[in-house]
DNA sequence: GATTTATTAGAACGACTGTTCTATTATTTT
DNA sequence: AAAATAATAGAACAGTCGTTCTAATAAATC
């Protein structure tokens, strides 16, 4: 199943297996995005790769691996699109900002109607099992890096030192995953900028505080 | 089908067929809260409920009509257990905190795992159809329902001029979103908490522009 | 109590599911 | 070019899906 040469350097040349793995994986993405993971059957994938359902089938050894992999590809973008670009923006606010607009934006970007992971969070945040407990994984290793931000930001003294990064975290994901919803289900053109003032507002509270807690003491 | 003495006041004993289907009903609605609508097979629900297939099948005309029926029946215990209670307190911010709070707690309330609404909204936001466009319309009416408890608490003073009710429907909605699924992923028992604590700054948010406001003027 | 009507069961349907075989081609290595 | 290995196809599997039919039973009406 796995090609003898397994590692192989970055941008070595795909043998043909992993390039085939990587067009269904591309087609699983989109379609995980689309309309769910429930979608992604193994006879559907088959016929939008031009492969047999046997042929796709031998890639993974089962369809939850399918899953798994359809959902590590989609974080695997998320983070080459939106996460890693963030951390060019200076540390502290300009960073937490970045990945607000980043992660606002990154399906636009990717061409996928819309966000793979929220998708996955829907359908499996219920259902223990392998493709929860890879979900739950990148999910909290996603809050860590955005708690991460706002550690950053109270540290450069632009957030106060009350500010609970884990809170701001909460709200920050609820804002975004909101945005995301308000799209698909209304189709509203302000999703984005109603996301973008609810962000500027949780970030001003944070700021608000740290000026009255100085005129205070 | 349908029983020839259909419309009855609201107490009358139940004829065996409307028992029934609101039985089913039931567990329809507990296993939607669980494992999503996807779920909501008819072998299953027919196994669960100790009818025969058909048996089960002839209470609906068509699996979508079941899952439509499923979600009614949950939004309308949403409004009984929730929404109607919270009407009982006075206009004004004092009704918008009771709104949150029945919000936040009504599944638990209802003895339901999850909130069946929020597995609806996951699964059909991006799938058009009759199912989609029956969650669209309740979803926009619980929306307009916060938007005017919202508008009541700016007539009530509470709430500055500038408070713009739909962007605050907007992040509420995103608020208990997100406590909502914090405590199925993570089963973080201080999602609730998170949630208040939110809900309280974007309250906030709101009453201190307005006295700032007047301070200006 | 007889007759009509509502309610349920049972069997069968074609379509689709994930998965496992075996066989046949491509590709890579020797 | 030969031998070994990887990649794909095709057929078949047991199971489930939603749905439709016919037949039997229960309840309501006369």
């Amino acid at each position: 199943m796995q090609p003898k040469s397994a590692n192989k350097a970055a941008h070595t040349k795909l043998s043909k297996g992993e390039a085939t793995r990587a067009g269904i994986l591309d087609v699983a993405v989109r379609m995980a995005a689309t309309d769910g993971f429930a979608a992604l059957t193994i006879g559907v994938l088959a016929e939008r790769t031009g492969l047999s359902k046997s042929g796709l089938f031998a890639h993974f050894g089962s369809k939850e691996d399918l899953q798994i992999a359809t959902l590590d590809e989609a974080t695997r973008r998320y983070n080459e699109v939106a996460f890693m670009p963030a951390l060019r923006a200076a540390r502290g606010l300009k960073r937490l900002e970045a990945l607000a607009e980043n992660w606002l934006l990154w399906t636009e970007r990717s061409e996928l109607k819309a966000c793979p992971m929220m998708a996955a969070l829907a359908e499996f945040d219920d259902k223990p099992g392998p493709m929860r407990d890879a979900l739950a994984q990148h999910m909290q290793r996603m809050n860590g890096e955005i708690i991460r931000a706002v550690e950053m930001t109270v540290e450069s003294g632009e957030f106060t030192r009350e500010t609970d990064p884990a809170q701001f975290a909460f709200e920050m994901f609820g804002i975004v995953a909101t945005c995301y919803r308000s799209r698909s289900l209304f189709q509203d053109p302000l999703a984005n900028d109603r996301a973008r003032a609810a962000f500027r507002r949780l970030v001003n509270s944070s700021l608000d505080e740290a000026l009255a807690h100085r005129r205070r003491s």
